[in-house]
DNA sequence: ACTCGCGCCTGAAACCTTTTATGAAAGGTT
DNA sequence: AACCTTTCATAAAAGGTTTCAGGCGCGAGT
């Protein structure tokens, strides 16, 4: 059983193929009576232009590529990735462009960056320089950037130094000064570098350190998992080898609340004994007992800015831009002090900003 | 500046287009020299073959459509999705396949279908005799239905009737007699009559009152909306309105999680005053406070054996089937009862079941 | 001497749609 | 009768790949 083609169609109706084209595509150009007997025709067929022709044709499908570093179950089982396809989503559903979620298969994020039939790549926690990434530049197809840096691309960031030194500053400001710093593990291929938005970050909280005289010392610092596993054994180990942190400054909200998890399972109280701050503000954050302060950052905003950018680019092959969104303070329960907000970005650079949002070139660096 | 095709490195290795194509799908044919200078020539000019050329005559992408009735942002929003996600990708990702998220686009699921460049749809909550999925059979284009009834098509289901009915059954033993039903919206087009997922728990409620000569009021189910503000209202306006139920049967997890914060705010305590039990065992369930009794359903596993059956369909052209999956009764402590298991279809079809999960024409209508 | 097979590669057709240029028929106007 | 307008038909090209049927040169078998 053959599927039905265009020719199926015009036969059909009595027309040429060019009409039935032309009934789809352009009806002004037919009168009405042979657009409806064509449209009758192919509904009858249970035709559709077949949309690889038509791609091949036009240069366009109308699908968008999101590249994630990591297997495609473990995105969707992170409620950080599920919030950022949230704002894609909002964006691509309302002009009818279809999402292809892009992973790496067997290991090799590039063949299935070359395999999928997209008209550009939203590319989240990946480097320009990255050698899967490369080859999209030579081959023209536009990108734009999300949580890494581009020089030839737009990119998407949040104010991570920003906001990690907010947290940081918060709890010093209170007296303490035995902080435990959970942060990521670094990818293989940047082992000492501290790049990206684990760099960042790390950089805000050491700044806060230096800025009051004092150190964030090495073992302070402990890298883990970026799961709830990872930030309970993390702050778990952490105590067993002797150390006494009264807070906890957690590079995700999920490894804060792992530690909040072993925190208690070890007799200390949140927020009496121990002050929390995390980083993400995920919407499982507000759900935690005690709800978790943390920094916020807009990451269904990243999506959705990420999204129009990269739709501008493809339509009218709109200029670069990098775009940095403001993080916030958020203090919730397990944090002692009165809830306020400290917005950074927003205050530091007050009125340069566009749409009350978006920054460009940030000064943050 | 064009894109770079097939002649250029044709062009550039001195050789035909055949043989760049073989080079990249059928090595074996060309001399191991010639192979290597076509690819690298390919790698030179940053070549890659071109998707939808490729797919317009192997009528093939590589690419599976998975197909929600809602919005795009409520679907990655929706923890139940984001389940059902992971699955199918755990299957995807492994095969290399990429995954297509289709949803209507300006309230037209039939255009976003057409225009999707897909080997096949799972298709989630749509009944097959939708009008805008019909046209896929006519088309030729293999689908798999999950939590929906088909004829023409492989369906994946849970026993939702079974599931519903253990969840009534416990109740009824333990002597409550005032029992509150949250149930879905009915979409606007089957408004009277009880299909689908809805109407499946719905009579597995209702054959459990029967069962012991009791009767299910009508004024006893609520319908509302599959949010946690929906159930909150609904069991806040039946307080309101008089009712004092001992017990909630929820058709959804996030509705009972509504529930017990409507009651926390009535000044009843769950379990106490009031038993509470979901139906899906999302994440959130065993994370809420109390965590919430439920009747569990494999999510994830509905997900992967749809997947298979989808990739079965299109290699071999496989048998349709039509596979129920087992629920159970999952206690937790929004019930006041010692933790036990009580699985439905395992237990009701024993031995009959494949690979222990799998069951073919459940008995259970 | 002739054919056959072999190894390696080429040329052309096929896949399906869209677009464009050209032309023609039908019907009406001047 | 000459001319114009409307409405389509026809034909061809383009888009990039894969497949199928050879072609070429040459040594081996008959």
């Amino acid at each position: 059983m053959r599927r039905v083609t265009i020719h199926d169609v015009a036969g059909k109706a009595g027309v040429s193929t060019a009409a039935v084209s032309h009934a789809f595509n352009d009806p002004e150009r037919l009168r009405a009576t042979t657009v409806t007997r064509i449209l009758d025709a192919a509904r009858e067929l249970g035709y559709a232009p077949n949309p690889h022709a038509r791609a091949l044709h036009s240069q366009r499908v109308g699908v968008l590529g999101v590249l994630f570093p990591q297997p495609i179950a473990t995105v969707f089982a992170n409620p950080f990735f599920a919030s950022f396809l949230e704002g894609i989503g909002s964006v691509t559903d309302e002009r009818g462009i279809g999402l292809l979620t892009v992973t790496p298969v067997g290991g090799s994020l590039e063949r299935a960056i070359a395999a999928a039939p997209v008209d550009g790549f939203v590319i989240i926690g990946l480097d320009e320089r990255n050698a899967d990434v490369a080859p999209l530049r030579k081959r023209g197809v536009p990108f734009v950037v999300v949580d890494g840096d581009a020089e030839t691309a737009s990119s998407v960031n949040v104010d991570d130094e920003g906001g990690a030194h907010a947290a940081a500053e918060f709890l010093l400001e209170r007296g303490h000064r035995e902080v435990l710093v959970l942060t990521f593990h670094a990818p293989p291929d940047e082992l000492d570098k501290d790049l990206g938005v684990r760099g960042r970050r790390l950089r805000g909280y050491r700044r806060a350190f230096v800025e009051r005289g004092l150190s964030l010392d090495d073992d302070a610092v402990v890298r883990t998992f970026v799961t709830l596993a990872g930030g309970d054994s993390a702050f778990a180990q952490a105590w067993a080898t002797g150390a006494r942190p009264t807070a906890v400054l957690a590079a995700s909200d999920i490894m804060a609340i792992g530690a909040m998890r072993a925190a208690k399972r070890l007799g200390l109280r949140v927020p009496g004994d121990l002050e929390v701050i995390g980083f993400d503000d995920i919407p499982l954050a507000a759900a935690s007992d005690p709800a978790l302060s943390t920094i916020h950052q807009p990451i269904t905003e990243k999506g959705r800015v990420a999204t129009r950018l990269l739709i501008r680019e493809l339509d009218e092959g709109g200029p670069r831009e990098r775009i940095v969104l403001p993080t916030e303070l958020l203090l919730r329960d397990s944090t002692r002090a009165q809830p306020k907000k400290s917005r950074t970005l927003a205050i530091a650079k007050g009125g340069t900003e566009r749409e009350g949002k978006r920054t460009l070139k940030a000064a943050a660096r």
